[in-house]
DNA sequence: ATCAATAACTGATAAATGTCATATTTTTAG
DNA sequence: CTAAAAATATGACATTTATCAGTTATTGAT
């Protein structure tokens, strides 16, 4: 099932639409197409990254293990998205693990082909500076999010940010169901707590579950309470 | 006391030295220096920017406002940095607030020369995206501290960041004074919690202070703590 | 130098969150 | 399908952090 990026409709959404056709082309050649289990890692923290990855379909997520031995994730990373380009270009071992939350299909594009255009093609540099500055902006959110807000808030707002991220399925249920233990990792908090939390909102009729999928019940409350009511 | 870019030696730490003598010619004929007095604003939140500060000296404070009311900081920019250039990439407002922390000198650039550049020089644009690539990496490491460590290991990490970032004076003490409720900010707190612990870390022969100036006693002790003991 | 304003500090208490122990449910492997 | 493993759930309690109320110290303007 190889394809050629150019025919590629995932790359409207990311960087790779401000290549040249030529340089398209290299890439598309030394491309490679992996599928990743659920649960098994693309990289881990501390690697070096030979390339990036260009999510054709799945969901990643980007963690960080903290030194009390939880992981903190940081992004969750979808189709159209590249991953790895921080590293690559800071030409550092990355600071993130990513694993995949669900199956996913990735291209692997080796860095020489990413790094020359770097240095060739300002549109496609500017691209990727542009992407980035969109991600340090959302971190800058976060850190203020983990800061100011109760877990009760962050834990409201995750389930707005999977809807409006990865919307719904036929039932009503959040398309991309992550464990609780994600969950907790995601809003920075104990399991515990996270599913203390879950309960009180199910009770509260903001949600309801089956088994480990969740969905938003009461959109508008739980919006009232993220503000802070 | 106006003076050019070229010979300008806080030009070496940021983006601009990827210039060409002919676009830091243009820079330099266009850009105006300020003085800003400690506590007043470089820009606030929202603003849209018509150009980036590069600082020639002091310090500022960049922040957001949370929704109960309390002020974030997210960064700590110093001499030879360049602020505002994410919104101006992303042609954004901004989604900080600027705020001299002493008094400051800095270079207001007209964001023109910059986008300029960034469309014409490679360089340029590859050497502001490594500075992003950079503060997005200080950004997760920000997000995984304010998630998983207490407020006393923040408090003890900021300290040593203050060491490591802007040193010591003659007399052993912080060289950059916070006040109270700043570094309560800097470390999402209630300002009464970070007084609370300062007076623990005095006791306990950590730190030492003298009004609202604090030097650090037992570095060791400092870092054991934020590792977790 | 003096006084008003601001910042730093302390205590008491409430609220939020983490930890540990254990029960129950769901998922997975064979 | 069933047993074992893993994930979810809940209770009791400890710890951390915030809030409110008030005091003391420092700073800045006249």
């Amino acid at each position: 099932m190889e394809s050629r990026c150019e025919n590629c409709i995932i790359r409207q959404f990311n960087s790779l639409r401000a290549m040249s056709k030529e340089e398209l082309k290299k890439v598309s050649d030394s491309k490679t197409t992996k599928k990743i289990k659920k649960g098994d890692p693309l990289f881990e923290e501390g690697d070096k990254l030979n390339g990036v990855y260009c999510v054709r379909d799945g969901v990643s997520k980007l963690s960080k293990l903290s030194a009390n031995g939880k992981d903190q994730i940081v992004k969750l990373a979808t189709k159209g998205e590249v991953i790895g380009q921080r590293s690559v270009i800071a030409e550092e071992s990355t600071n993130l693990s990513a694993t995949a939350v669900n199956d996913m299909e990735v291209c692997f594009i080796p860095k020489e082909s990413i790094i020359h255009t770097l240095h060739k093609n300002p549109d496609f540099t500017l691209e990727v500076l542009r992407h980035m500055a969109h991600d340090l902006k959302e971190a800058d959110d976060v850190i203020v999010n983990m800061s100011q807000k109760t877990v009760k808030q962050r834990i409201a707002e995750a389930f707005l940010y999977l809807k409006n991220n990865f919307g719904e399925d036929e039932e009503g249920f959040l398309a991309l169901t992550l464990s609780r233990e994600d969950i907790s990792n995601v809003v920075g908090t104990a399991t515990e707590s996270a599913i203390r939390i879950i309960s009180e909102f199910k009770k509260k009729g903001l949600i309801h579950t089956s088994g480990k999928r969740i969905g938003i019940k009461n959109e508008r409350k739980l919006v009232e309470l993220v503000e802070g009511f």
